[in-house]
DNA sequence: CTGTTAGCGCATTCAC
DNA sequence: GTGAATGCGCTAACAG
């Protein structure tokens, strides 16, 4: 392997030069910089980043904790960051957690072990891990996106789900809807606690308090929809608005009703949460709340590099907007 | 911070002590180990990772290249790998190509800085920045997976595309389809040469050579398949049998053929390759050909694993097999 | 502007 | 079984 020492060699300068050249290039004459260029084209040096991290105690890597990556709102999401990331010259790792709290302990100690210079949660969840090192005086830089936590000391940013499943919900309840049925997260999520306080506001709100909608709680897969799904129908079927709280249970939800000989959005209006790809090519096409999923990520990343690179950042507390998107899936209910 | 050093002066023994028992236990007398443990509990050591793989020349870390980490299909596979590094102690290290030479080319760099031990790519491309080392007869642990290669001297692990949708073409034939479209990936790309290779065989098996298929040359994505049914659809819209590359093409194109007034399958079968999960809930569910995803993900982490631990390989050139799904999507055309 | 020097924290000889 | 000593490759003072 050549390191920096066979390159000072054939340029015939000290390795402090040649370390400089790559480093601060301005802090070196323009001549012996051509030379010690010439000599590291020559050799295909690569420095070991490895010995360098080391040296600077900077790896020059973000952790993202994700609970499921195949998620396709989380995957978006990942996507801004690692935007943010490549143009600041950052690697992203990624921990798919499984939202398993050991592994997200584990993951976690890459912080302490300096594998990586922050990170980024797309969960609740604080790890046990590095509650010492971010809730600190000095706190080691951590972001948590996707829920929005108002009460803890580190930056968070998401969006008003309460608001979003008001707004939504409301839509529904001017089309006529009265009878409801929810499939939502499960209980203790915080997104999922937030767009059922939404809900049910708006059910307030509207003097519908009395009527007790059915719930079910999923878990924002495909299957949990369909399952969820098929339990409110056999439970009492006279709703005529069914509520999501992701699309991809909308989706599942969508085949169960055709399977039930229930039509969208002439018997039943379904509505999703998220706006992911396939909620256009749903059938019928999901009305839905878009969340700005790029952006989160985008921001998020942006938040934990200021935080790293000490610069002081103003607010930390961030909430995006959400978008309501108005498709086929839902109407005004039958009379 | 405290390392090794604060340990080994509150157990009262030498650095070295300290780094046994915690890389070879066995080395160390129980009495001592016990006593070094126990400092390291008191003090809350963490060993310092940069560190310890400055010195030994091992990052623990693996990269996966994928083109696009919002792709459902790549996704499983990355699951599959880190659910085997997980086991083995590694990270994964992701990239997100974007299909980008010149992106897949710097986070190559970091095989060749040290920071990772070894390499997958989920797509045909050897990065020129890895050529040097990995074509070499001491080559550097790379695996390409999700695209068989034939002739490379790389291990290669994926699925036999050319008799997977030669299967599923025939099995259209077979129900009487003779006119076909055909929304496939972009020229060059393996699984679409290979996919397309299939699909022309059994035309020709089944002496319908002379039937010339509509072609539209798609991108894998939900909207290309929207974007290309609509083309074939105005091109020639007497097909009765459109097969997609990919479930999102198929998925795609089924709202174009609804909004042209096509229903599936009575008036056109559709197929699409994948079995993606929103497959199964496709409005009508997707006929399709399964890959075993996160099974080439285990397989090829698994050969890297081997590769990078010095362990010969037999065979590292893996097919692993395919399985067809039939669904609603698919029947005998109407006559 | 450039070279010398001193470690960073750890794993690993080699003696004992 | 244990300790002392060495150096991995690089960066960052510090002198010159």
């Amino acid at each position: 392997m050549t390191t920096i020492k066979d390159v000072s060699r054939i340029a015939g300068v000290s390795i402090a030069t040649v370390s400089r050249t790559l480093r601060n290039p301005e802090k070196v004459s323009e001549k012996t910089r051509e030379i010690v260029l010439k000599a590291i084209e020559e050799t295909g040096y690569q420095p070991n980043m490895l010995a360098s991290s080391f040296r600077t105690k900077k790896s020059n890597a973000i952790l993202v904790l994700v609970p499921n990556m195949a998620n396709l709102f989380y995957s978006r999401v990942i996507r801004g960051i690692q935007q943010v990331a490549e143009e600041t010259g950052y690697n992203v790792l990624l921990g798919d957690t499984g939202g398993d709290v050991e592994i997200e302990n584990r993951y976690s100690g890459f912080a302490l072990t300096k594998q990586v210079d922050g990170v980024i949660q797309l969960s609740k969840h604080l790890p046990k891990t590095l509650e010492k090192i971010v809730l600190n005086e000095n706190p080691f830089p951590y972001v948590n996106a996707c829920e929005y936590l108002d009460d803890r000391p580190f930056p968070t940013i998401g969006v008003d789900n309460e608001a979003a499943q008001y707004q939504i919900t409301e839509h529904l309840i001017q089309q006529g809807h009265r009878k409801f049925a929810v499939i939502t997260g499960a209980n203790g999520v915080p997104v999922h606690d937030d767009r059922l306080r939404g809900f049910h506001r708006a059910m307030i709100q509207n003097r519908l308090g009395d009527e007790k909608p059915i719930i079910c709680e999923g878990d924002f897969s495909l299957d949990s929809g369909a399952e969820c799904a098929r339990k409110v129908l056999i439970q009492d079927p006279s709703f005529t608005g069914l509520i999501c709280f992701s699309d991809e249970m909308a989706i599942g939800a969508l085949q169960t009703l055709k399977e039930f000989g229930k039509k969208t959005p002439e018997d039943i209006s379904v509505t999703g949460f998220d706006d992911i790809e396939f909620a256009r090519y749903a059938d019928p096409p999901l009305t839905t709340m878009r969340q700005p999923t790029t952006e989160i990520g985008e921001v998020a990343a942006k938040i934990l590099f200021a935080q790293m690179e000490g610069t002081p950042i103003e607010n930390t507390k961030i909430r995006l907007p959400t978008e309501m998107i108005i498709r086929a899936s839902t109407q005004a209910p039958a009379t």
